[in-house]
DNA sequence: CTTTGTGAATATTTTCACAGCT
DNA sequence: AGCTGTGAAAATATTCACAAAG
């Protein structure tokens, strides 16, 4: 076996990777900034706030001021100077650009201790991504029911994605059949793939692979554990100084 | 109650936040691509290879070739002209600079079905994060085993903590009980927390966050999703072109 | 006084392209 | 041939600093 794939998981760039797309898209780091702006907002709208500043947001989310004000005008210009932004309008607004609206249906394949967490969170279907199927290989859990729903016999797993219009899979599977599992996603038309399983794998270039491998996470943090004993942080706060003459 | 913290979780240097250190530390960048070249130099190390060329690590992990051989000239110059590197010794040149070697000590707090499935995943202890302690605060489930330990009132964790000498706090508890959870690793004098709970918590700045939200990462995805029906993927296989003029 | 929106200045990252080693 | 290591260029990202607005 030839080491040869295209796995692609970390590119840099909406439109394209080529060097000199005249790039009128948005960066992609804004685009990954906007879920914790999104995640700060509701919660403090859940306190009852009805306005926020950029100050706000960025000791919240640990982003410089000015650089979450640059973010939203890529969007447009709302927020009132000397006052900030009104929450709900900067919610609809990141909720638009990320392009809600849309479901997402999810098949989640794997009814195991993991399955099962992924299942009672909330989190997703809150979110627009109702999980509508549940899969497993184990014939002592298929036709069992997992929260609402009877686990599904993987086996058809492609023609249920179709029939029901499912395209996100959920791999929460042992790593040995991760692989197995994203073919037949694959081949049920899925478009993004979550893969909790501890092991890459590999899809058609055109698929969303996200891997979400704690260790993987952890290890990244390992290094600045070792460095000083002072852990990555930043000191926002020294910022917007404003000095008046 | 305000809204003022100092959450600090997506910095940028790994020396400090000054516009101008001198900066001979490493990009952050890089230490973030590092674990997925470590995932992949393991995979392909159970497959046999004995060499492998920045091209092919490209390949699987979707990064330019030339950033990876620059991402490594940070820790040193090994790998020879015409061939690649050498799979051994860049794992362990890796682990070297990740800091491995130090075992960091994890305490799980949650023994739900997501605190089940982190102890099935045998990823972390493999990785030098042995799970150590898990902790609860049901009455039902204090005192039982799960996996070879036994599950801990959560009242004692600061305690415990301390005498156990760990360092890394995984909290898969609710979001309601989440804050609770992370004052008291606080206090118990953890440096590493990661957050599984679906709620944004506040710790001391010296303290590194690593919230693990699936969420969030999807709504991001969902970005992706909507363009052009195109994801995001990096065709990367279109660089290193050699004009042999 | 507060806070936005933004040109301009910096800083950082990524990529190209090729000399040089095997 | 096949590949690394790296200056230099290009592309991106971040931050400063301030005019304008509420």
């Amino acid at each position: 076996m030839p080491v040869e794939f295209n796995n692609t998981v970390g590119a840099k760039e909406v439109t394209l990777m080529k060097p000199n797309t005249p790039s009128p898209s948005v960066p992609d780091g804004v685009i990954e900034r906007l879920p914790s702006y999104l995640e700060c907002l509701i919660q403090v709208r859940q306190e009852g706030l009805r306005t926020i500043s950029s100050q706000q947001i960025g000791g919240y989310v640990g982003v410089n001021p000015a650089e979450i004000r640059r973010d939203f005008t890529y969007f447009g210009t709302f927020g009132k100077k000397g006052v900030g932004y009104n929450i709900d309008y900067l919610i609809s607004k990141i909720q638009g650009v990320l392009g809600f609206g849309e479901e997402h249906k999810i098949a989640l394949v794997g009814a195991g201790n993991l399955g099962r967490a992924i299942c009672d969170y909330d989190g997703l279907p809150r979110h627009g991504f109702p999980i509508v199927a549940i899969f497993d290989s184990d014939p002592q859990k298929i036709g069992k029911k997992l929260d609402k729903f009877i686990i599904r016999d993987v086996r058809t797993l492609p023609k249920t994605m179709k029939r029901l219009g499912i395209t996100v899979g959920v791999i929460a599977v042992p790593a040995s059949a991760a692989q197995k599992v994203a073919d037949m996603m694959v081949e049920g038309g899925v478009k993004v793939i979550l893969n909790y399983a501890p092991i890459m794998i590999q899809v058609p270039e055109n698929i969303y692979l996200h891997i979400t491998d704690p260790v993987k996470e952890l290890l990244h943090t390992l290094y600045y554990l070792s460095r000083t004993g002072r852990t990555r942080s930043s000191s926002i706060m020294e910022k917007e100084k404003v000095f008046t003459t």
